[in-house]
DNA sequence: CGTCGTATTGAATGGGTTCAAGTAGCGTGG
DNA sequence: CCACGCTACTTGAACCCATTCAATACGACG
């Protein structure tokens, strides 16, 4: 009910943190029909193969694409806290080639493509924002390639760290210092092609280095610069600037 | 000259490889104007933290989007043939998150970000056929994402051959069993996430398991299904069928 | 108060890197 | 026509980050 009510407002809110809309298109984004529902940790939303007629717009807690591949090891393409769509793409890809699930119990919006697809039809420059938030979507793709590629896993997971936080704070679920991160070392491994051990033992070390806590499912960032410098994390890749010409 | 004329060609063959056209789009395509321009292995297209007005279609030779980090380490995020824009993504991300540079020499043409809005404007299915473009793209590294968390050297350069082939059969830049890859080792390792050294022993160990041959820039596959399966290969995520529902 | 998922620790193994050296191929100029 | 020099490729050996296997502790919940 509530959850329903403030979805548009969810929406909207992501959408402003990198793209400028006008009150009027902000009113339409708003008033989308929104159908919420609830899924416990672990639970698959979208499959692999399937071809959905919503798009799931991630409204508390934290989701993950993710593929597995034949005995049972498992990859996390992306994490999504509240505000993303993590499955906006299916809007032009008919199917989907990955699986999308909750880490944490979230709650999730379903919207169907219909009422998306009329949202653009009234509103063009809407289409540009979704189009945009996509590509956003993809330079974190980038991101995460370089991460693996080219870095050990302490600066892997310094690095996921300060995304998410940086995430979190563009649409408001930070305080100064912490944020929700309800997530496993397992899956924390799976995101950073990890084993659960070596999550563990690098997680001790960040830790030990006094930049971070990670305790009942909530991150502190106790050394903001040193995190960052850790992680060589820059956030030029989140496009957070609004678009405009510099 | 002829490059120039063909450019609009290769663009609108690259976009009904996954997107049905009508007569008009295809015409609108294939006109819109570009400047042609040649660049010599290695040289830089587009940088890290330009703001192009431009995208860039390549027309013939091997091009790559890249991050290099601190110490000459050079991650490379993906690798582009003729037909692709590996810089559409600029239309709505102002800033580059990344550089664009040939592998091989290369011919490219630019197209203004001016002409390619007009033209959606125009014709405003194209906009859904260059979203699905960049939604394909996101795929790609999705993929790799896979295989750099979670597959060995062997398999990685294997998927990425299949790839590549893959997707040069589908723009006709294939023949039966061969296609060209005018790539070094070195690059190659950049893409794989690998050392100069390790990819040519894996290299060594495709030949000599009778999968391939790489030699003067051409791949040559020798056992498809073999290459495939040690692949791990799938090309669902390629989104090659053209958005049909099944 | 037991039990199951999660977190932690230790030890052995392994895929890939790095360092170092040597070879092959090719364009250029003497 | 051959020497030179450059780049790409190839090979061997030592090392290391991360995995795997195996066992143990914790902690929330029925």
């Amino acid at each position: 009910m509530s959850d329903s009510a403030n979805a548009g407002e969810r929406l909207a809110r992501r959408i402003e943190s990198t793209f400028r809309l006008t009150a009027e298109e902000r009113q339409a984004v708003r008033a989308v029909p929104v159908a919420a529902r609830v899924y416990e940790a672990h639970q698959d939303i979208v499959r692999e193969g399937d071809r959905p007629v919503h798009c799931c717009l991630v409204l508390s807690g934290l989701a993950c694409r993710y593929k597995s591949l034949d005995e049972g090891a498992r990859q996390i393409l992306s994490l999504h806290v509240a505000g993303d769509v993590p499955d906006l793409q299916s809007l032009h890809l008919g199917v989907m080639d990955h699986s999308l699930a909750a880490v944490s119990p979230i709650t999730a919006g379903l919207i169907t493509h219909e009422h998306v697809h009329g949202l653009i039809e009234r509103h063009p420059r809407l289409g540009a924002a979704l189009w945009r938030l996509t590509l956003i979507d993809s330079s974190i793709f980038r991101q995460w390639i370089i991460g693996l590629g080219q870095k050990d896993a302490l600066r892997r997971m310094a690095h996921l760290f300060c995304e998410l936080f940086t995430r979190m704070q563009a649409v408001g679920l930070t305080d100064a210092r912490a944020c929700p991160l309800p997530i496993t070392q397992g899956d924390l491994g799976d995101a950073l092609g990890l084993s659960a051990v070596h999550t563990n033992r690098v997680l001790q070390e960040l830790r030990a280095r006094g930049l971070i806590t990670l305790d009942r499912r909530r991150l502190t960032i106790l050394d903001w610069d040193g995190l960052r410098t850790a992680a060589e994390f820059d956030p030029l890749y989140l496009h957070q600037d609004r678009g405009e010409a510099s």
